[in-house]
DNA sequence: CGGCTTTGACCAGCGC
DNA sequence: GCGCTGGTCAAAGCCG
């Protein structure tokens, strides 16, 4: 989609291990990342920590905006007809399976495969003006993992669990636990193709906000640098006379980054606008 | 003890 | 009517 690539975020993958990261934290200015290169006080760590987390907000921001536009953009595809523009798996494509119970009460046609992609299209678009709001997330995990559990900063309450026809690993249901008035429910269900991938269909929306004492994993998290306390000089001591702890530093808070949901989707939008320019 | 998970039973819609 | 399927219920058990 052309809005999504021209709202990329500016992450550049033109990233050249001989440039060290230097580069990366004084872009535009070879004079400190010269004095960076020769001798790297923890004044300068620091600096480049809140450097780093700076872009890292920046980021988040840009991600924000781009889904709110996608979103925006999605329900105008949507009023205006179009196929395919708003099918698949990238969140908010109506499953059909999901949509089979809700479809034979109001007594409307039934798809001749349990495939959700061959839907027709305008009886999906008039299903969404009668339907609750539904989304999909897709959560990559360990396979090794039973749980279906995707974390997305709300309370749910498991209520029942199934095994489909279109795939062997169970659905588990969830209703949002938060409030009972609240209408939300959570399908999970780890994906046939790929079993890393858990599938979260959402029905409905929250008609509260998130938990103030459960933060949505990670999702509104500024990744945590956990350089240890900074307070004494005998850590600049240590790190100005060891290397491997400066090395160490620098590997822990690129571990962060790469650990930061917002940052892989900004370097994930990057590097298919790449691959598709 | 309250909240949550597990799991078999049950229900409704549909095709044959 | 029967079987299949997805979705939900609710009793029992677990856990902090």
């Amino acid at each position: 989609m052309e809005v999504e690539r021209s709202n990329r975020p500016s992450v550049d993958l033109n990233l050249s291990i001989g440039s060290s990261l230097s580069l990366c934290f004084f872009p535009g200015d070879p004079q400190a990342a010269s004095d960076y290169q020769q001798q790297p006080p923890i004044g300068i760590l620091k600096l480049e920590l809140d450097r780093a987390s700076e872009e890292n907000k920046k980021l988040k921001e840009t991600v924000a905006d781009m889904v709110n536009k996608y979103s925006a953009l999605r329900s105008q595809v949507s009023r205006l007809g179009t196929p395919n523009a708003a099918n698949s798996s990238d969140g908010g494509s109506v499953s059909p399976a999901t949509n089979l119970k809700r479809k034979r009460d109001s007594g409307g046609e039934k798809e001749s495969t349990s495939s959700g992609d061959e839907l027709n299209w305008n009886s999906r678009v008039r299903e969404d003006k009668m339907k609750p709001k539904i989304s999909k997330l897709h959560v990559r995990t360990d396979p090794s993992d039973t749980r279906l559990v995707v974390k997305d900063g709300y309370q749910w309450r498991k209520y029942g669990q199934k095994v489909t026809r279109d795939n062997p690993c169970p659905r588990a249901y969830f209703r949002c636990s938060f409030a009972t008035s609240c209408p939300v429910k959570k399908k999970v269900q780890r994906s046939a193709q790929d079993t890393s991938m858990l599938v979260a269909t959402y029905e409905g929306e929250h008609n509260h906000g998130r938990q103030a004492h459960q933060p949505p994993a990670a999702a509104n998290k500024i990744p945590a640098v956990e350089v240890g306390p900074v307070k004494s000089t005998k850590v600049d001591e240590r790190l100005e006379s060891s290397p491997e702890l400066r090395r160490s530093l620098v590997e822990q808070m690129a571990a962060s980054l790469i650990n930061d949901p917002a940052f892989k989707s900004a370097l994930t939008a990057a590097i298919s606008g790449r691959m598709l320019r």
